[in-house]
DNA sequence: TCCAATTAAGTTGCGTACGATTTAATTTAC
DNA sequence: GTAAATTAAATCGTACGCAACTTAATTGGA
């Protein structure tokens, strides 16, 4: 990468912070009559997938460390979307499992976002397209952040 | 856009989501030596395109509202980067002045971005691609969000 | 002219993000 | 077997983002 193009590199940075705010207000919108924020429905979506994990395997998901998922899975736990244990195993790991709320809310709130994202419009295949490029983008900076 | 690929528009979500964390991540380490956040960062850049803006004027550039700017300005105020100051011709109007000290940062801030950058190596034609991309999205979404 | 509508900043409150540190449990190396 | 290293959550402090609201200044129509 040359000099010239640090620019460039300004400008994808922001068009990705810019592009993420909005599609994450574009979710809000399908979250709100649930009372959840996005980060909470990422944690509801790797549940779904897999129930009953450990914090710092949702934490590998997502992103996130203790810091940012204690407190959020504890205001999720409140609200009666999942349960935190420690493991009888390791008393060092708590377990996250959904509760039955969180199990059967899915269809729901999958519906909710449906009726959002059907207005979306756009070409699967720019999307798709986005989404490597992305993946790759991402790669190149989770190498170059150690 | 089809109901199954709702899947697809979650994962395009999270992934620019999650790229624009880390991309924000890789420039904190360049921004870190001067005290900078990333946010920051976005306001002297569009004042070294055009300084003495009005607080509004920045936050459409930005897509900030008052209630994000007048916090993040009154710190970089007090550590010296800007002046804030009443608009004699409207005294609604906040006028953003840059202070010595942030004008001529601009050379060593751009410095060490250039250096974090330029170990990316990325082609400069997937940068373009991405960014087009993540414009049209952006267009689309801030459709949507009226 | 004057008052209702509009516009601009600021305030409040909540929920992330994340660096840095702490506490506690488990592994490991010897 | 035990002390040192590692791992997992939690805690603390700072800085966004943003919805909802307030305050103050300006504008524009009757």
């Amino acid at each position: 990468m040359k000099d010239s193009d640090m620019t460039l590199a300004n400008q994808l940075c922001f068009s990705m912070y810019h592009a993420s705010r909005l599609f994450i207000k574009f979710y809000q919108q399908a979250l709100q009559p649930f009372g959840l924020t996005y980060p909470q429905y990422l944690v509801l979506l790797a549940l779904w997938e897999e129930d009953r994990q450990p914090l710092h395997a949702l934490g590998e998901q997502l992103d996130f460390g203790s810091n940012t998922l204690t407190p959020l899975l504890k205001r999720m736990e409140n609200k009666g979307w999942l349960t935190r244990e420690l493991a009888s195993s390791d008393h060092r790991q708590l377990i996250i499992q959904l509760t039955e709320t969180g199990r059967t809310s899915k269809t729901e709130i999958f519906k909710s976002i449906r009726v959002c994202v059907r207005q979306q419009d756009i070409d699967p295949a720019d999307y798709q397209g986005m989404l490597a490029q992305n993946h790759a983008l991402i790669d190149t900076l989770e190498k170059m952040l150690n």
